[in-house]
DNA sequence: ACTGGCACTCTAAGTTTGCAAGTGCTAGGA
DNA sequence: TCCTAGCACTTGCAAACTTAGAGTGCCAGT
């Protein structure tokens, strides 16, 4: 009985992401084997309506899931069903021909919209968990010098110095030298601490500007704010039944704020686990007809960024749960390559 | 006569972008002063109506230019009103604080979709058009190395390689040294002839290295394919009126394709003049309904690239275009001084 | 515990009708 | 010759009304 209703619901849920109309009894008892008839159905969803895992739109018509009909639906009932070789193999292949950091982020996203049909979400690594390959500095002037800074994951980043003092070919040598020993191999995190003594390596005329370069660097590495987020595939809002369509200007808007795709993203764990938050569980008001499922990717334990997928309430989570999860893992593998 | 022929299509079309919906011959003759009756500027609507400058949408109700009408409006009869001194300083000081080169696009793009309440463009500064202002080679493990280019527009591209041979660090030091000398400070356009022979310059168990990295610079250069766009602004599609918004899709779809992005930006010439492409006369399909509006930045005579923004055919022409105008300068002074 | 049947309730989709906006045309005036 | 005033006509849009169908809840029967 109490699993025929959850086979209700399970039922409710498949049938209406898929018409996206509310289902009624009767064509629920057509198109499922319930073994039972479209009455006894009646029942069992006056009891799911009672706890609140369905509803009705209005009050003679079928019934669609609430979140926490959903909720239920993706913790227990989804079955999760494995990608094929020949997709997996697709999936590779397109992120393998990736050359740079940039084109492994813009492929991801395009692929994850194209898999799942949704607004796709990359995040691109997040310096405060990679560590630091190489350090350079460059002259762009005579008072003015370039600080780039390449991560492991092939993240770049770079900042203007403005210079006190006039620069050098040997200064630049020296503060290039100086800077990588102390810093190259070394973990983001680390850096603070790595770079506390430094001045002292340099002869006091160009402390200030050392402290300058030290003071960009630690802000660069401490200001997660600026963690990079790819939107695309923002054209399947677009796709979805009427109803979700008149609420695209909204999303839209959402989409470009930086601070809510990071809140958005920022909430998964680590790798593998796949996190799904459905409607109001979002915390965003304009997201609460939408779900976001994330994953984080990386190496081994950690997770370097996340990626997600956005789409409404009524959206096939087993299918964007695979394809995230998988997506994610190969993203993981390549950039270790980088 | 003539003369007030042209007042009319102006007056028609200030009143139906401010409001979007066919104005009549009365509500004309209320709103603007053009001293004539409704019955007057009835023949003269006749007559537009006949030389397919505007045209009604149904038997009984009034007119809405068309395209041709537009090119006209554009071309001569739009007033340009040039910024206040406030806002000319609201865009540079918003600018002023980016702190790399994807900051200032991305502020650009931020700026422009604000100004315009349109979708921007922005396009990265194109290679091919600047100079070379250092390259380093890094080590990315023992068989594998790291390209990386610094414009001095302060765009970066990064390459993985992987090598023939190990490499040790003296090698290391030995390609940066040989690369910088032949490359640093050299237009884009000039690095094949630069590179011609520095393979000569090395022992040849290094020459097929050498001969690697050559190869990928040149084709870094050549792939003009990749020129990147950001796109902003995309939620003002749907604060237009529902006309519009029906189109919304295609024109989202539209925008996730680079090669659409760039043919759009493409065309524009050289910086101070602003292109506008109407309706019709932008080639793609799916952006028959929308207008383009574009400028070259960059310093002095050649443009460095371009930015934009589309909206619908119904737009302010006018602001547009100052807009784009006023923020493209800016741009072009801020590149310059990264 | 399930099913068939029935009365009841809504919404969505047509259909009708009235209205207002706008046009074209014609006759009269400057 | 050019403009204006007035009028008849068209037509889409919106509100009011109607109807059909889908779905529910409940009750009696198996």
């Amino acid at each position: 009985m109490e699993d025929r209703k959850l086979a209700v619901l399970r039922a409710i849920v498949e049938d209406y992401i898929q018409t996206s109309e509310p289902v009624g009894s009767k064509a629920l008892a057509d198109r499922h084997k319930l073994g039972v008839s479209s009455a006894t159905i009646r029942n069992d969803m006056a009891l799911l309506e009672e706890e609140g895992l369905i509803s009705a739109p209005h009050t003679s018509s079928g019934r669609i899931p609430t979140d926490a009909g959903y909720r239920i639906f993706v913790d227990k009932l989804s079955t999760i069903k494995p990608l094929s070789a020949g997709e997996r193999k697709a999936i590779q292949t397109f992120l393998d021909q990736a050359v740079d950091l940039d084109d492994v982020m813009s492929r991801t996203v395009r692929l994850l919209a194209q898999l799942t049909k949704q607004v796709a979400l990359v995040q691109y690594p997040s310096l405060g968990r990679s560590s630091i390959r190489h350090i350079e500095i460059v002259s762009a002037g005579d008072l003015r010098l370039l600080l780039i800074v390449i991560a492991d994951t092939g993240r770049i980043e770079q900042r203007v110095i403005d210079s006190p003092i006039s620069i050098t070919e040997e200064l630049l040598v020296e503060l290039r030298t100086k800077f990588n020993v102390a810093l190259d191999g070394q973990n983001f995190k680390d850096v603070p601490d790595r770079l506390a003594n430094i001045s002292d390596q340099f002869v006091p005329a160009v402390r200030s500007l050392v402290s300058t370069i030290v003071a960009t660097l630690i802000e660069s590495v401490i200001a997660q704010t600026e963690e990079r987020v790819v939107v695309g595939g923002t054209s399947n809002l677009t796709r979805i039944g009427s109803d979700f369509l008149s609420s695209v200007g909204p999303v839209l808007e959402a989409l470009e704020e930086h601070v809510v795709l990071l809140r958005l993203l920022g909430e998964a764990a680590e790798p593998d686990s796949v996190t799904v938050r459905i409607g109001h569980e979002n915390q965003v008001e304009e997201l609460h007809a939408s779900s976001v499922v994330t994953v984080g990717y990386g190496s081994g334990t950690q997770s370097l960024a996340h990626i997600g997928v956005l789409g409404p309430t009524r959206m096939d989570y087993a299918g964007s749960m695979t394809a995230v999860q998988a997506v994610a893992k190969y993203v993981g593998q390549i950039l270790i390559g980088k």
